[in-house]
DNA sequence: TGACAAGCGGAGCCTTCACTCCGTATTCTA
DNA sequence: TAGAATACGGAGTGAAGGCTCCGCTTGTCA
């Protein structure tokens, strides 16, 4: 597949790719989305048409910021699928996720906006978000979860968890976790209320997101 | 304290005023708060300066329609203060709501957005977060609702719930009740965990929030 | 009914931001 | 080390959208 008449790339592209994802990291951390491309490229210490080179869209850059920083807590959620404790582990997970939002608000706000932005291959938000429905689908079998939850209501929760966190961090940083405490009562088997409704899978969840998002 | 001296409004202006609000509410239900002013205005027949006559901002123009479709829920929530199960007419005022929002875009994006825009006098979202609060308290002291639940959580969840109902609605209408159901059954008395840090009230909450968004 | 205050319309201003273009500089290869 | 290939910088472009300005129109009052 790779091209042996390619050359290897110069050095200082590589130098410079490095340092406009590190700025970028650090500003979308803070910012949100709403960071700015040339402040980005200021703070890289690197011309604007630089970051554009190697982020042809502003998009391009938030997702491999994101893909980056998502990483670690992916894998997190790959381990926990073996925790002999998977409703224990779901929870634990939650957590952690949520711990990671408050650091990052592009992540935030990503992760608010739910399944949209779809035709992004197979991104970091969507392997992050099928990983944690394994993980759910384990706690219910092992009746730690209620049983009545789907695909699409871990997504939607996962979306309102990163919402509230945005709104924490404006406020004051303890209600996510009274936030979070709460929604995971809501989703122990003793729950008093069957969800209504028709249950939706991952699948079609992004079929129906896509088909909205859509131009 | 009004002035003797002011002659009645123009008939004209009067029509205007009342034609740009039906206008605003339309598109703002269908679009949320990204419909445009032009737009706005070529709807109701009349020309972008009339619109800024008006409502001197794009957002003084948002805080009258949403003051106007918010009246009727407001005083639902009122009236809930003398129902008879608190803890119930909590749980019906907040599927009312749900569908308004569900009906209204641009609202539920207010809402979704929390405490912030503050300084805007006695707003609707304060006269309705206030109202929520009030019954919320009551079906506690009846041991309706979980008593560690304290105002800035009830802040929380309208504004997550409204966050839940924006993405339901892109994707399938019936997932907002999955996930209301869902986050009322965290609310019930018997949940098992504490939520975990301090307690804090609407005036605070305000505080905290303007203090945030505070140029 | 005439004078004039009040209201109207909409071209265009101004700001914000993502993105482009091209002359110059740097790196790599032979 | 020369020449080609690649990358760089940042002024400038274009689109979007809130808001202003001012010449014209319309209601109101005496």
């Amino acid at each position: 597949m790779t091209d042996p008449s390619a050359r290897r790339p110069r050095a200082d592209a590589v130098r410079n790719r490095e340092r406009v994802l590190i700025a970028a990291e650090a500003l979308f951390a803070e910012l949100g989305l709403h960071a700015q491309t040339d402040d980005i490229a200021a703070r890289a210490g690197v011309g604007v048409g630089t970051v554009f080179r190697h982020f042809p869209t502003k998009r391009d850059l938030v997702e491999a910021v994101i893909a980056r920083r998502t990483e670690s807590l992916i894998a997190d959620a790959r381990d926990a699928a073996a925790d002999p404790s998977p409703g224990q582990a779901f929870r634990r997970l939650f957590a952690q996720a949520a711990e990671l939002l408050a650091r990052n608000r592009a992540i935030a706000e990503e992760l608010a906006a739910g399944m949209d932005v779809p035709a992004l291959a197979p991104s970091a938000k969507q392997a992050l978000f099928a990983a944690m429905c394994q993980l759910a689908a384990r706690a219910q079998a092992s009746g730690e979860l209620r049983a009545d939850l789907c695909p699409a209501d871990i997504v939607m929760l996962v979306s309102c968890v990163a919402h509230s966190v945005e709104l924490a961090q404006r406020i004051d940083p303890g209600l996510r976790r009274r936030f979070l405490a709460m929604v995971l009562d809501g989703l122990r088997p003793g729950a008093t209320t069957p969800l209504p409704g028709r249950r939706l899978d991952l699948e079609e969840l992004g079929r129906l997101a896509g088909q909205r998002t859509a131009p």
